[in-house]
DNA sequence: GGGATAAAACCGTCCAGCTGGTAGGTTTTT
DNA sequence: AAAAACCTACCAGCTGGACGGTTTTATCCC
């Protein structure tokens, strides 16, 4: 759902509209992708659940295979500045990206929705999964090297993040709260 | 690969036969998947893959859906005897299928073509992931009620699993050998 | 045993429907 | 006036699957 709020910085122009449609056809890919199954996932529909045409969505993405990868790269960079976000909100001074990590699956346990479709798209259609590669390099590196605190635990933090992750995506037997909470206590005791 | 060795059992039999078609029928699909991803996952490739004709293949598999659970089945009744196995392979009194699980990661790491793109194929496609979810539960429910160990324990073992199985299925960012034996060990120690 | 019969395993052809993408317009903004 | 943002046909190609054969295997009966 795009914000249909009153305009406030440059809106209006030409450029800001044309950001607004490419976000709602980013969104309407995502949805479909996640309600319907990748294989449902055509250029048709997207353009019909974005409101436009498909000559028009063929106009901010020229193919298929763009759009998918535009579709990766929204949400990977989404992720990105989630993360940066929670390990700024932490004030430690080691483990504050680890700590970031397991953040973000907690919160992102129901909204998931956002990498569900992407993801598998990109991964199986006809992207490339490189940008995620690229992206999970960054986040081990940062994780392993940077962040201040035994790498073994910072493995292991990523390890049991990128799990859940899974598991919620998929829904594949999801552990209790009350277990998910010891699960995340346990690690962080460690941090 | 199916086993070319010579007849042991009923073998000879027009249903035996039948029973080599569908595995190789299941093979192909599973190689072309894994291979060339989920979207090239047409009948007419499935068969020629498996040296049949669409029609000889619509006949072990009315559909493509059904194509598509079977492969998913396949590949769970797979893992599942393989856990077991593993979990009869070691004597511990406690622990067994932790240590099966973790065992089962360590072990497909580079085998792991097997799931690749059944699961995704089941997830996305317009496949049904119950028998996905019926199995993750019993094995669930296995480590943390029937393995004789700490429940908090059994579930970051399985959370681990988990994530490591990922992270190899796509590739993303795997932990060097070093980090992820530390890793084992760390919770190995812990059963 | 061996023909008759049926069932299972498989093949080749055809087709309606959908899909991605093209080509050429029109409207809207700069 | 020109560029960007859209739209409306239109189509060639592929896809799943239906259909009616044919061949192979099993069963029955004498």
């Amino acid at each position: 759902m795009v914000s249909k709020t009153m305009p406030d910085k440059p809106l209006g122009t030409q450029a800001a509209k044309s950001e607004r449609t490419r976000q709602s056809i980013l969104e309407s890919a995502n949805e479909i992708a996640q309600n319907e199954g990748v294989g449902n996932l055509t250029l048709a529909r997207v353009a019909a659940n974005a409101g436009i045409s498909k000559g028009g969505l063929l106009h901010h993405f020229g193919s298929k295979q763009e759009l998918i990868i535009g579709l990766l790269t929204e949400t990977l960079d989404q992720a990105d500045s989630d993360l940066n976000r929670l390990a700024d909100a932490n004030d430690r001074t080691s483990g504050a990206f680890a700590q970031a990590y397991l953040d973000f699956v907690r919160t992102s346990q129901h909204t998931n929705g956002t990498a569900t479709g992407v993801f598998a798209a990109a991964a199986l259609e006809d992207g490339d999964l490189t940008p995620a590669r690229a992206m999970f390099d960054r986040w081990q590196h940062r994780l392993v090297a940077e962040d201040n605190i035994d790498q073994d635990i910072a493995m292991l933090a990523r390890v049991v993040g990128d799990g859940l992750w899974l598991i919620d995506l998929f829904d594949l037997a999801p552990p209790s709260e009350a277990q998910r909470q010891r699960l995340f206590e346990f690690i962080e005791a460690q941090l």
